[in-house]
DNA sequence: CATATCTCAGATATACTGATATTT
DNA sequence: CAAATATCAGTATATCTGAGATAT
């Protein structure tokens, strides 16, 4: 974020888009608010990210693994919940692996698949970051509390809608597959 | 998207973190709903832009263009409304450019800087990309207009107090500096 | 001289395709 | 045998750093 810049991109756009007599012009402005909102926060949250050694992705790792049970999930439901490549989850896990933050283990039932696990050091690390990004409200700002659960609740409903999750009676689960 | 998986990640996520004890779930929770919502918009129109041979970075630049008075832009606005790095400008208008779909041109006024323009096969692969993305509401479903536009307002509160752009008086503006 | 604009070379990160070994 | 799991090799894309040329 170099300089600010003086008009909101979006807003510009989205006049031109309706000045122009195209249709659709409001899914437009939704869709590049995420897309924009997702970079202000990135550059918000990077040298953060940075002073602890980790890039985004690793971070998210750490993430999962330090909420889930344990500590410990299996190569494919880090690629499910991360949303991400399996073969970027392997190159992931390498390069964690690599700074001695998580191990490979064999799965208990499954000799197919293989668990990652936080090590003590990575737990440590894991934790100084999640602090230190709530300290800076993981770099989200300008919104009372309320408004930021209309705003999860709405990208809740963006994110349902395009497939990422499925909730089985339409009411909201507190269980976890394991 | 391989199949949807049976819970909301981020309410898990959320539920966890409350539980921990920790503190910031509610803006952790609003970071992960727009960097997942980002990637479920990608996957969503990811189809499209292929069936046209861009790829995301390089519609943003067409569309930029498309919107911009005389479907001319120099690099440098193109790098700040972007939110990308210079050199990343560079490469992106490259591809374009071997493709056939943009011209660099001189500054009228300025040395130092170059014009990018939209060639004709440019805008109209251009108008094309930006139908097709919009018969599909550029992938955003499950939200009324009125949710719409309220993700949009507060979505822009959050770019904005992350720096994105800055507006004089707090109000909405109407003009574009040339 | 200080700053702005753009480009290049090189390094890193991420993602995808296609193929493979293993297991279910 | 069909499907799932993880990996590897190779490729493409994107980003950033540091340097440099040119112009303001």
């Amino acid at each position: 974020m170099p300089r600010p810049i003086s008009v909101d991109p979006i807003e510009v756009f989205f006049d031109e888009w309706v000045a122009s007599g195209r249709s659709g012009g409001l899914p437009m402005a939704a869709t590049a608010s995420v897309t924009r909102s997702h970079r202000v926060l990135l550059a918000r949250n990077e040298a953060t990210l940075r002073s602890f050694g980790l890039t985004f992705a690793r971070c998210e790792a750490l993430m999962l693994l330090l909420a889930w049970p344990g500590n410990r999930v299996p190569m494919s439901r880090m690629s499910e919940w991360l949303m991400v490549h399996p073969t970027s989850v392997t190159n992931t896990v390498d390069r964690l692996a690599q700074h001695g933050l998580v191990n490979r283990a064999p799965h208990p039932t499954d000799r197919r698949a293989l668990m990652v696990e936080l090590t003590d050091s990575g737990r440590g690390l894991a934790d100084g970051v999640v602090a230190a990004l709530a300290d800076d409200g993981f770099g989200v700002h300008g919104l009372t509390h309320d408004e930021m659960r209309t705003l999860v609740a709405l990208l809740r409903k963006v994110r349902r809608a395009g497939g990422e999750f499925r909730v089985e009676d339409g009411e909201p689960t507190r269980s976890r597959s394991p």
